[in-house]
DNA sequence: TTATTAAAAGAGAATAATTATCTTTGCAGA
DNA sequence: TCTGCAAAGATAATTATTCTCTTTTAATAA
């Protein structure tokens, strides 16, 4: 668990309580949850909070590489406070989104792509998108 | 080269000229084209087309499978007409996407998630996503 | 502690992308 | 050729997000 004060502070950036509260939203939500989703959750403790606000302190955490987006082919963006290498399970019948973390696939790609380069690009990341259907 | 005519017949669609049109422009913007960059294409030789048909159009052949939609994290959707099972390589600095195919990464990784299952998923399909830059 | 100040929050309007509604048109089968 | 249904076109509506402007507040220093 990161302290979201100190990584905001790390960061230069001021500490105040919306911030906290949007982030630890994200973090609570869990799964990948939209917007619509932060501010239900933020909005049992903060009634009060301004929807410009949440847009406006996600943008600031994303691009100070505190929270990221997920990529979609929805119309609603979804973020995700898992900042370390991960891969993403897609149902296919629902929205649901949850993540997968596999070192050994990892590597197994990370060799594959050493040894095998790919023409005019350098790759800096990669990674799965695994579509499917949760089981049970 | 696929009939576009055919694959419309095929799926009980109306062959009309915009449809074919709509899917051609896809073809011809190459590299996953955003609605404006078909509009825009579309407009060269059907100046008077809708917008709103333009979206129907997408939708309809995304439904029935003959274009696909690009994953992304921006604001924009943007539209595939390769459908044969390939990777993207997303540019870190632009908006560029390019198609990746490499059958031997496929069989790696297909080879990889048969030995090794994830729990309470059962994969139907993967797709990497590639993020650097191109170089030269 | 208080004063200062730049940055952030809040409110609401504006914009952008996409979808929906309704009317008109036109493909396709009879 | 006629007819009916599906699609196109026009435009309004909706949704997600951003912007602008004012007020508030966190951080720093006196
Ligand atoms: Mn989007
Ligand atoms: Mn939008
Ligand atoms: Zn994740
Ligand atoms: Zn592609």
């Amino acid at each position: 668990m990161i302290s979201i004060h100190k990584a905001l502070k790390e960061k230069g950036l001021k500490v105040t309580p919306q911030r906290v509260a949007i982030y630890k939203a994200v973090v609570d939500c869990k799964n990948h949850p939209t917007v619509e989703n932060i501010i239900d959750t933020i909005k049992m403790e903060y009634p009060s909070i301004s929807v410009g606000t949440v847009y406006k302190v996600l943008n600031v955490l994303v691009s100070n590489d505190l929270l990221r987006k997920v990529e979609s082919e929805k119309e609603v963006m979804r973020y995700d406070a898992v900042l370390e290498h991960h891969h993403h399970l897609f149902c296919m019948d629902t929205d649901r989104i949850e993540d997968y973390e596999d070192k050994e696939l990892d590597i197994l790609v990370a060799a594959y792509f050493k040894k095998k380069e790919i023409k005019n690009f350098k790759i800096e990341n990669f990674k799965l998108h695994i579509t499917g259907k949760f089981i049970k």
